[in-house]
DNA sequence: CCCTGGCACTCTCGACAGGCGAGTGCCAGC
DNA sequence: GCTGGCACTCGCCTGTCGAGAGTGCCAGGG
């Protein structure tokens, strides 16, 4: 186990490591902040982290940066969570609720997280699965051929076109729509098909294909969560590190590129708590230079999906998880209200 | 008027530039492209070209590489749109017809274009403007508020939830659902505003201003076009070009992120043919050093929406041109189609 | 009149060497 | 167990130099 002092060591490397993005040297640190003990002893304690792999050097004779594992440390037992100040959370929350629909709100979110964090954000909309129905609305288009919408109470619109084996009448559809509507409006999407299994049967045969056809469709709507839609923003934020530039960042712009490499990324994380990958944690290698900060994020108690942001290991640990928090509570807020 | 050969020495730097990505000098064009005359006959061009701006150098005795102005003559007089091969274009029908619905034919066409041109691809939302109403929703979700959704003839839906004045009944609902939807069913956005505007008067003094309160809603997001959506991908080919780098690429990723800049720039060109602007033509500061080419696509004869690419001055006019116009037309016909 | 070969000049780029300074490890003393 | 001192290492910066590429100009030839 590591004494008190060296962990306070560790710490004080990340805060100015992640300051200056230099190596820190025995006598800066000790300058910059009152350690109480002379560059020599923490010259020893340097030695001690870095044998413990907190710690590396560059090359030798440079200063030392923290390691994966020694963010994990900092991340675990020398940080806490950096609250955001009155001001800011006032401009979260009206920046958010001038939103005028879940786009909007998806949107707003994104700018504002990217804005705060000065990193690339990454927001999920809320997710189908969890979801309840809110509307199922069926539209002929011509005699074999409809239109399916769908609308979730989170906002969420989603449409399909549907080819009809046999020609369908209006009046059909009528019946159709609002015997569907009466068993599924406020239900969960998972008990949707158990609802409509024997909904075909109540129709005349002729019709049957056509019913099931379109139930189908809506099913695979459902279950299939065809498209896990998410947004990302600020990616011009990762431009502001310069240094091991061009190596570093071309990986990072085609993982972001890839929605199921960062739907996964959310996904990791089981729970909806706030969770942080640091470097080589992160599966994709593409992103095995970067951290992931994300949280749940929902209407209830429960989380219907998640955001966060993308950055590079060496962040502001403690302000990123206080305004990925902070936006994550305001954002489930709004939804509610909606 | 510059003289037969000179056009076509500036031909050779063009396509040798972007090429090799390097300024090119005399003894080279000679070398790979058989003009016929001495390094020394082409240097007295360049110097003719460089008089009167086409090219330029980087630095004394270097190569030259085209000016703004020298890429404009090119795209305008010695440059062809070059077409896709066949396999290519079969490969582009193929990756559109699997798209389910709107959201994702635009992301295909997005990932299409990026992938073909290896720059970064922009594709706008067919514009509700110029589109037609398919059909409008009305849904109760409480007495005094209900929820309207508009789908449009390109498959886009809107929906916005109205708070209303007074409590409503399903039944004057219904009603007004019919007679909404008999009257602008099929009509273009901008006639419906005369189309609905004596419908309240029709109805019971009570529910009156219930009712203007839902058209003006509806006209709201008719006639404001809220939001023109667009989409962008593709953005991990910026770091193609590592040379000038840092500098270039933060103040495009930083335009690309504005959705107001980029539908202003694909806007700005007034027909819905090809356009080419080059460095300076493009207003936004940001984008001096990148080109873009954009073309509308629609689902008839008439455009509804355009996309297009943003790279580097120096990319391949000729290629890029024939890959965006291959994808607007394919595009234009699966919105055809559904 | 236009093209051509030759020649001197300019300028960039990469390699190389030397000096500087930051930072380290170790050790003896308190 | 902490501290000051000291020798050492090594990366970075600077300046110099030579090679190479490209140019502009000029005089000669078709």
């Amino acid at each position: 186990m590591l004494s008190e002092r060296r962990l306070e060591v560790l710490r004080a490397i990340v805060q100015d490591y992640v300051g200056t993005q230099e190596p820190v040297g025995s006598k800066a640190l000790t300058e910059r902040h009152n350690l109480k003990v002379s560059p020599a002893t923490v010259r020893n304690d340097m030695a001690a982290l870095e044998d413990e792999g907190y710690i590396a050097q560059p090359h030798t004779s440079a200063g030392r940066i923290p390691t994966d594992k020694g963010y994990r440390l900092f991340v675990d037992k020398l940080a806490g969570v950096k609250p955001l100040s009155k001001p800011e959370r006032r401009a979260i929350q009206n920046f958010l609720e001038g939103a005028v629909d879940l786009d909007d709100v998806v949107s707003r979110t994104v700018r504002l997280l990217a804005q705060l964090t000065r990193q690339v954000a990454i927001v999920q909309y809320p997710s189908l699965t969890r979801s309840t129905v809110r509307h199922v609305e069926l539209l002929l288009l011509a005699p074999t051929r409809l239109m399916l919408v769908l609308i979730t109470d989170t906002g969420r619109v989603e449409q399909r076109v549907v080819d009809c084996p046999a020609p369908l009448t209006e009046t059909t559809l009528a019946d159709l729509r609002a015997r569907l509507n009466s068993r599924v409006v406020g239900e969960r999407f998972s008990e949707v098909p158990r609802l409509v299994q024997d909904l075909p049967e109540s129709f005349e045969q002729g019709d049957r294909g056509t019913i099931s056809t379109v139930l189908a469709t809506l099913l695979e709507t459902l279950v299939e969560e065809p498209e896990e839609r998410l947004m990302i923003g600020g990616t011009a934020n990762l431009t502001r590190f310069v240094h091991d530039f061009p190596l570093t960042i071309r990986p990072v712009l085609e993982a972001l590129e890839e929605q199921v490499v960062l739907l996964k990324l959310l996904g990791e994380a089981k729970d909806s708590s706030m969770t942080v990958r640091i470097g080589h944690e992160n599966a994709h290698e593409g992103l095995t230079s970067t951290s992931v900060v994300s949280v749940g994020y929902g209407s209830g108690n429960e989380a219907v999906a998640k955001l966060g942001v993308v950055g590079p290991t060496r962040m502001d640990y403690p302000g990123t998880m206080g305004a990925v928090r902070a936006v994550a509570r305001y954002v489930g807020q709004i939804l509610a209200e909606s």
